[in-house]
RNA sequence: GGGGGAAUGGUGUAAUUGGUAGCACGAGGGAUUCUGAUUCCCUUAGUUCGGGUUCGAGUCCCGGUUCCCCUACCA
């Protein structure tokens, strides 16, 4: 018997032993796991932010410890406070839930400075006045040691005057920094001599113009975690470097304290990348500013705020997250697996309906007659439709039929190869919960389009029924069904399709230019759509779409959700996913 | 001529830490079907390379290769 194993990643590992030997208090306390999402309020938070805010939000449940959502405010001059409140949005959506109030690591600037003060005094920290270039200079590089700076050697007290002096504003941007003192022939580039504070004389979104200096994020983002106690600090693999240098301040903070603060635990994983987008900021800038898409939340837009326009679940997400797994490994994770999460999800919680996007009109001319007689050209059937195939739970909706359809114009083939189960002439095709219909004839206009198809129906196929067995005992078969609607009741609508941005599976690659992969169809607007007139009524079996946002499969389409500029009057449907579609394949 | 990481079917990810290389997706084939969807069944294909230790190596040792990251007063 092969039992299910649920396989931990090395993180969770990493953290259950840790739990055992007690590294964070009484061996075995699971609660005291802590972790958090700490972005910095200067942009849109993207699919790879997602699979970093699911992990933590997962590690803190699983344990029973707590998730803390932390804006990292260190930089003034890129930050906003609607960025703020637009993170907070997309975390939520996404279904994590942070414990108490939001933090900002501005409000640890003073403690941080104070702990600044400590370095200094302990001969670890020191103000240099060199202008950036020659910093910079000194640095060295991967090959070359560095030199040390003029300066590093300033007695402590002249440091604290001018440490203070700098936070106090007495100096012009760019006048001096404060630096760690720590290894400048170091191979890690980050112990060279770190800044820890440099001076900016710019207001900030939250404390004004309080702080003249704002700390650089190797000094701060430890001693945020450490303020919040935050057990595992988990970041991507890029920071590796920095680790080091994290563990080094806090270190150096606790050197002959009576009190050392609480040191974190970092540890990095793979960032999330997927073929056909690019996760860079700068690109996504880049076709927001230059207008090859409406703007982060485009629903193309790899941003939350995109995929949730686009009609993607919150939940396709956390199934993502949990696909692609945790691990060091720098993977590029298909997008076909993202397209096939949403349809997975939708497949199961997506009511139906039936909308024609490409309409043609199908007409029954024999619709006078009826199986027992004395038929009306003008009556309306009203049949009956499963609004999922496989949950009764969906309920049936009514939806009307008569005698002037429209049916999908890629439905009809003037000459049809023998593989194509739709219609054509002479052929017999059923449409999904009305009629069998046979085509008789069509009219095509000046440049060969099809205009009308005309068509009789059998009257014993109501509700799309079989009809009944022959003298013989057969009964006649249709491989084709078709999706319809009835003409005079039909609701107009915008309809957008979407399609992947970039055609080629690494933007930019080959050119160097991912605006040269760009793929110009990625965007379909269809404006005479024509959709059954239950389309926007609420069945009451309709799940409780947590976002308030209403999807639906188009049968035989795809999976589509209302558009936030949608209106009653002007019916607005996004192109979430299209249905796997085995025919097109094959041709 | 530096440092830090990582390599398991096409893709992503496991392997009780030395004991039958498994799962998912994809792809191919078939069954079912009032959505060419869904569902179900079958098939496909893998340990980066070369040595070594061992009864036995994805796992340990030695050597090589490839890929990613690091030289912001950004985070």
């Amino acid at each position: 018997m092969t039992e299910a194993v649920e396989t931990r990643h090395f993180i969770q590992q990493m953290i259950d032993a840790d739990i055992e030997s007690g590294q964070w208090g009484q061996p075995g306390d699971r609660s005291v796991v802590t972790t958090r999402f700490p972005p910095e309020p200067n942009g849109w938070l993207h699919i790879g932010h997602a699979k970093s805010i699911l992990l933590n939000y997962g590690i803190a449940q699983e344990y029973g410890g707590r998730f803390i959502l932390r804006f990292d405010d260190t930089n003034p001059a890129k930050e906003e406070q609607a960025f703020v409140d637009s993170i907070k949005h997309d975390v939520e959506w996404l279904g994590a839930r942070w414990d108490g109030e939001v933090r900002f690591a501005s409000d640890y600037f003073e403690r941080m400075y104070g702990w600044a003060v400590e370095l200094i005094r302990k001969g670890l920290a020191y103000v240099d006045e060199q202008p950036v270039d020659d910093i910079r200079a000194q640095r060295g590089n991967l090959k070359e040691p560095g030199k040390h700076s003029p300066h590093r050697d300033r007695p402590v007290e002249e440091n604290l005057d001018l440490f203070e002096r700098m936070k106090n504003g007495e100096f012009e941007n760019g006048a001096m920094v404060l630096r760690a003192k720590i290894d400048m022939s170091s191979s890690n580039m980050n112990l060279r001599d770190p800044l820890m504070y440099r001076i900016v004389n710019t207001p900030h979104h939250r404390t004004g113009d309080a702080w003249h200096i704002y700390p650089m994020y190797d000094w701060a983002h430890g001693l945020e975690d450490s303020i919040e106690g935050i057990t595992n600090s988990l970041c991507t693999l890029e920071f590796e470097d920095h680790r080091p240098l994290y563990d080094w301040f806090i270190d150096a903070i606790n050197k002959d304290r009576d009190e050392p603060i609480h040191h974190p635990r970092q540890t990095e994983f793979s960032r999330l990348a997927i073929s056909y987008t690019n996760m860079s900021k700068r690109y996504m800038k880049q076709l927001v500013d230059e207008g090859h898409v409406a703007g982060w939340d485009d629903p193309r837009m790899i941003t939350i705020a995109g995929f949730r326009r686009r009609g993607y679940t919150a939940r396709s997400l956390q199934m993502l997250a949990a696909d692609v797994g945790v691990t060091k490994f720098n993977a590029l994770v298909d997008m076909g697996r993202v397209e096939n999460m949403i349809r997975e999800d939708l497949n199961e919680r997506a009511p139906r309906r039936m909308v024609v996007l490409d309409p043609v009109k199908l007409t029954i001319t024999n619709w006078g007659e009826t199986a027992d007689g004395g038929g009306d050209e003008d009556r309306v059937e009203m049949m009956s439709v499963a609004n999922h195939p496989k949950d009764e739970s969906f309920g049936t909706r009514e939806i009307p039929f008569g005698k002037d359809l429209y049916i999908e114009r890629e439905d009809f083939m003037e000459d049809p190869p023998k593989k194509f189960f739709r219609l054509g002439p002479g052929r017999e095709v059923r449409l999904r919960a009305g009629y069998w219909v046979t085509c008789t004839d069509y009219t095509k206009d000046a440049d060969g389009n099809i205009t009308e198809i005309f068509c009789t129906y059998d009257p014993q196929t109501k509700g799309g029924n079989n009809p009944p067995a022959d003298a013989e005992g057969k009964v006649r078969k249709v491989k084709g069904t078709l999706h319809w609607v009835h003409a005079p009741s039909a609701v107009d609508a915008e309809v957008r399709l979407f399609d992947r941005l970039y055609m080629a599976e690494r933007p930019g690659k080959k050119s160097g230019d991912h605006l040269d992969d760009l793929n110009p169809d990625s965007l379909q607007i269809i404006s005479g759509a024509k959709c059954e007139p239950t389309i926007m009524e609420k069945s009451g079996d309709e799940p409780d779409w947590e976002d308030g946002i209403r999807r639906f499969q188009f049968e035989r389409q795809g999976y589509f959700c209302v558009d936030q500029d949608s209106t009653p009057e002007n019916l607005i449907f996004n192109r979430t996913a299209s249905l796997r579609d085995s025919w097109a394949k094959k041709q």
